[in-house]
DNA sequence: GACAGGACTTGAGACTAGGGAG
DNA sequence: CTCCCTAGTCTCAAGTCCTGTC
């Protein structure tokens, strides 16, 4: 696409109102999650493993769930068109400033935006290298990489997948310090400002209730607050120094998967450059390795490319085009080469010959049938047991095993105990290992696995994910899901489709005597090999690379490239959508009030969902029950959201909304669909019209981010390095919070929250008598005797004093310690972190904070988020 | 434009290794 | 040295959104 300028200069009147306190805070209750708190109920400590050995999720079932269960309403169409149109014909001409800003402020943030505004990206500020496959864009119609072009492509110390080949050992040497060679910049100021505008999230403005923790009650009161203006700007940034990423050796240059590929690899080719593989082709291509015999080879390549391209042509002005094409300009193409070795399968069932009762009485079971119930039998202790379906659905499939005549006729009937009681002393067998024997089983593993774990893609040494096929086993659907307890059957290589280069040697079949059942060739898309889903077998289960996989990266980084681009444009759309609230045709309007929530609520699309998979919703799927209107202008929500993970807060909004959604209501159902002239497709194409490439979860991105971003920039303060951590968790935090990531609380949370009370109890105890001693002391006196009646060492009033001191200091320590435990029992940072957060951010407060990376990002979030750690200290989302 | 198929991201929970407290 | 807890890792379910076809 070609330079546009962005048109976010049009409203600041809006801003204005947009800086306005429209707070929304997520309330994570307890009962936020109470579907989830009663199933906890009773959930076994031990841990269940299913008939192979290898382990199988308890799962926790979510017994509470709304009695919502509306027949989903199929949405009429309508026109989503309309509000849009306006907008996108005015592309900004005016740069924004924020009334609001210092004038030397203004100034910068005026230069930003010019120069974005006339293409110039930030990245070129940064000496950023850019990672880059991009020269291989037609920039017409890249919006993201494009813009990063006219940097030093392909500068990066390796970090491209380019051709060479590096050896992972040695880039593990080198020590993450080196990846953030000092700049020039540091400590100096950086041109660099926020416009602050954009930095006036909705995230941001929820954070400012305070604490979201003390939001704990069950009704939050919203405080309206305004955000102060943008002071982290310049003067923050000003003093920027670089931090030297100690001594993460751990992270590689640019890029942590790309290894060597060894000569002695396994592929015997593997010794060959690629360049002249792809030569001889042929010959080395399906030279045989596989005995095996295959299907159908299919090749596809990159094919619908061209027409592609032209039709991106042709919508490079933004506001035409609906289409973002990804960033290769290949169009589709993903990958030139791809060697791999398959997957890998759990081993066969190994049968034990414990022997389940029936009436009371030994049933002697085939190999097959012992392996389904034993199955069930190990998920004795979970939820699930007391699930009317969960029994319904595995009884249906037993009995098909058993077939019809079989002596065990009803379920009821089983005693699976000898089988379970049988698991529980196998698990404890394994848990009596010695180190070293576990050790050896690990090695072993990982040896039969090694060959299975790396890809060549495009010559370089790629991770896989997921290259174990999935094993057999009972299906654990989260929430009230209707084929809970179905068999999930073992997959077998004749049901798994390869996908692998041309030139590369086809994976030979693990299984002697089966065979893959399909070769594909197609470089368009990125797995490796797919299956049928057993349980749904109109999908797939895939097999991809793994997230560090410069694959992964370059669509991550797109995607926050994207999201940060909704900056530029967010103002346009919150006026228009604000605009249309009011609008006579009702379509707009829900399309309006729709995209409001998204954006303030962060709820994701809400696409239709069949009536074989669990009644959950998302916002252009809300029912009329779902959400309550509140006098006089608040909405309360409540309902089952993806995972099955309750929803449930309660908002201010514009009075507008609030009458919008009062009529949306009027005259339905309460199972109705609250939105019935909507539905995601039309949703999306409304967003697309607004900004390219836009969908309802940019939002959530651009949210999540810009709350971060905010947060590190409004709250961190000098201290030392633990306190910087607290401020980054309280702003992950936040993040969480407004994407509502939950987690069950952990089954010992009690437990240990009383062991904490107890200790602190003790020490307040202590304390007590310190005091006392204190005062005999200053009287001369000895101090009393101890709880034990032991005569304490005389002490002066000093040392005293120094105990209380330290005691004190303890009792605070801890008295946090269980605050923070409390606060975040039912949070989950984790989520935000891996799918919401634009990683460059937590790389530029860590070297403008001198905080270690490694204090933010564990070694997989390092590798995958390899990309990002050249990020500039001034970084902005 | 509806629908189905397909590809990819996002998500919670189970499992596990290893570090610290007792 | 053992136990417990936590953080990290693994697993696979459940979303989103795109494309092709009729």
């Amino acid at each position: 696409m070609a330079v546009h300028a962005p048109g976010k200069q049009v409203l600041d009147n809006f801003d204005d109102d947009d800086d306005e306190p429209l707070v929304f805070k997520r309330n994570i209750s307890s009962a936020s999650k109470q579907n989830q708190v009663n199933a906890q109920v009773k959930k076994p400590s031990s841990s269940s493993n299913n008939a192979n050995g290898q382990s199988a999720n308890t799962q926790k079932g979510n017994t509470n769930a709304p009695s919502l269960r509306a027949s989903p309403v199929k949405s009429p169409m309508g026109s989503p068109r309309g509000s849009a149109s306006s907008l996108k014909a005015s592309p900004a001409k005016s740069l924004v400033t924020n009334p609001k800003s210092s004038g030397a402020l203004d100034n910068q943030s005026k230069q930003t935006s010019k120069q974005k505004a006339t293409g110039i990206l930030k990245e070129e500020m940064n000496p950023v290298k850019q990672e880059n496959n991009d020269d291989e864009d037609s920039e017409d119609n890249l919006p993201l990489s494009s813009r990063i072009k006219g940097t030093s492509i392909g500068g990066d110390k390796g970090s491209n997948a380019s051709t060479q080949v590096r050896d992972e050992d040695s880039d593990d040497e080198v020590p993450l310090s080196s990846r953030f060679p000092t700049k020039s910049n540091v400590g100096t100021s950086s041109s660099k400002t926020n416009d602050s505008i954009d930095r006036k999230p909705l995230g941001l403005k929820i954070q400012q209730n305070g604490s979201i923790m003390k939001n704990k009650q069950q009704k939050p009161s919203v405080v309206p607050t305004k955000r102060p203006m943008d002071k982290a700007n310049s003067s923050d940034q000003s003093s920027v120094k670089r931090t030297k990423f100690s001594d993460a050796s751990t992270v590689t240059k640019g890029k942590q998967a790309t290894v060597k590929v060894e000569d002695k690899a396994d592929d015997d080719d593997d010794h060959v450059p690629i360049s002249q593989r792809m030569k001889k082709s042929g010959s080395l291509d399906r030279k045989s390795s596989s005995v095996t015999k295959v299907t159908k080879i299919v090749s596809s390549s990159s094919k619908k490319i061209n027409k592609k391209n032209k039709k991106q042509m042709k919508n490079s002005k933004y506001s035409k085009s609906t289409k973002v094409q990804p960033s290769s300009s290949d169009g589709q193409k993903k990958w030139t080469t791809l060697v791999h070795n398959g997957v890998i399968f759990p081993p066969p069932y190994k049968p034990h010959g414990i022997k389940i009762l029936y009436k009371g009485q030994p049933v002697d079971l085939t190999p097959e049938q012992e392996e389904v119930a034993t199955m069930f039998a190990v998920m004795k202790d979970t939820d699930y047991m007391q699930k009317r379906q969960f029994l319904d659905n595995f009884w249906n499939d037993w009995r098909k095993i058993l077939g019809r005549n079989h002596v065990i006729q009803k379920l009821q009937d089983c005693d699976f105990t000898p089988v379970y009681e049988w698991h529980q002393r196998e698990k404890e067998k394994k848990k009596q290992m010695t180190t070293e024997e576990k050790k050896a089983i690990k090695e072993e593993k990982l040896k039969q696995e090694d060959k299975y774990m790396w890809a060549v893609v495009d010559g370089v040494k790629e991770k896989v994910g997921n290259f174990r096929v999935e094993p057999p086993g009972l299906f654990r659907g989260r929430g009230e899901h209707p084929k809970m307890g179905k068999l999930k059957r073992r997959i077998h290589p004749s049901d798994i489709t390869i996908n692998i280069g041309k030139d590369a040697p086809i994976p030979e079949c693990p299984i002697p005597g089966e065979s893959w059942k399909e070769i594909k060739h197609d470089n368009t898309v990125t797995w490796l090999a797919f299956w049928n889903d057993p349980i749904n077998p109109k999908e797939f289960k895939y097999v991809f690379l793994a997230p560090s996989s410069s694959l992964k990266g370059q669509s991550d980084k797109e995607k926050y490239e994207k999201a940060r681009k909704l900056k530029d444009y967010i103002h346009n759309i919150r006026a228009a959508y604000t605009k249309d609230f009011t609008s006579k045709d009702v379509t707009k309007r829900q399309i309006a009030v729709a995209t409001y929530l998204i954006d303030k609520l962060a709820l994701r699309a809400g696409n239709e969902k069949d009536d074989d998979e669990a009644d959950t919703v998302g916002c252009c799927t809300l029912k009329v029950a779902n959400v309550e209107c509140v006098p006089p202008n608040k909405l309360k929500f409540d309902f089952l959201g993806k995972d099955s993970i309750r929803y449930e807060n309660t908002v201010e909004v514009e009075v507008p909304v609030y009458k919008a959604i009062g009529q949306f209501q009027t005259g339905k159902k309460q199972t109705d669909d609250l939105f019935d002239k909507l539905d995601t497709t039309k949703l999306n194409a409304h967003l697309k019209e607004l900004m390219p490439g836009l969908t309802a979860k940019v939002f959530r991105t651009y949210n999540a981010s810009i709350t971060l971003d905010g947060q590190l920039y409004e709250e961190t303060e000098e201290g030392d390095v633990a306190e910087k951590v607290v401020v980054y968790q309280q702003a992950n935090k936040q993040v969480a919070i407004i994407c509502n990531h939950q987690r069950t609380i952990s089954k010992s949370h009690s437990a240990q929250m009383s062991k904490l009370t107890e200790k602190i109890e003790e020490l307040k105890g202590t304390l007590k008598e310190l005091k006392t001693d204190l005062d005999r002391a200053k009287k001369g006196k000895p101090p009393l005797k101890d709880a034990q009646g032991k005569q304490k060492r005389n002490l002066n009033p000093e040392a005293i004093e120094k105990k209380i001191a330290t005691t004190n200091q303890r009792i605070e320590k801890m008295e946090l310690a269980m605050k923070t435990k409390e606060d975040l029992k039912t949070v989950a940072l984790g989520t935000s972190k891996i799918n919401y957060l634009d990683p460059r951010i937590t790389v530029a407060w860590c070297k403008r904070h001198e905080v270690p990376i490694e204090k933010i990002f564990n070694k997989s979030l390092l590798a995958k988020f390899a990309w990002a750690m050249d990020a500039d200290p001034n970084f902005r989302f």
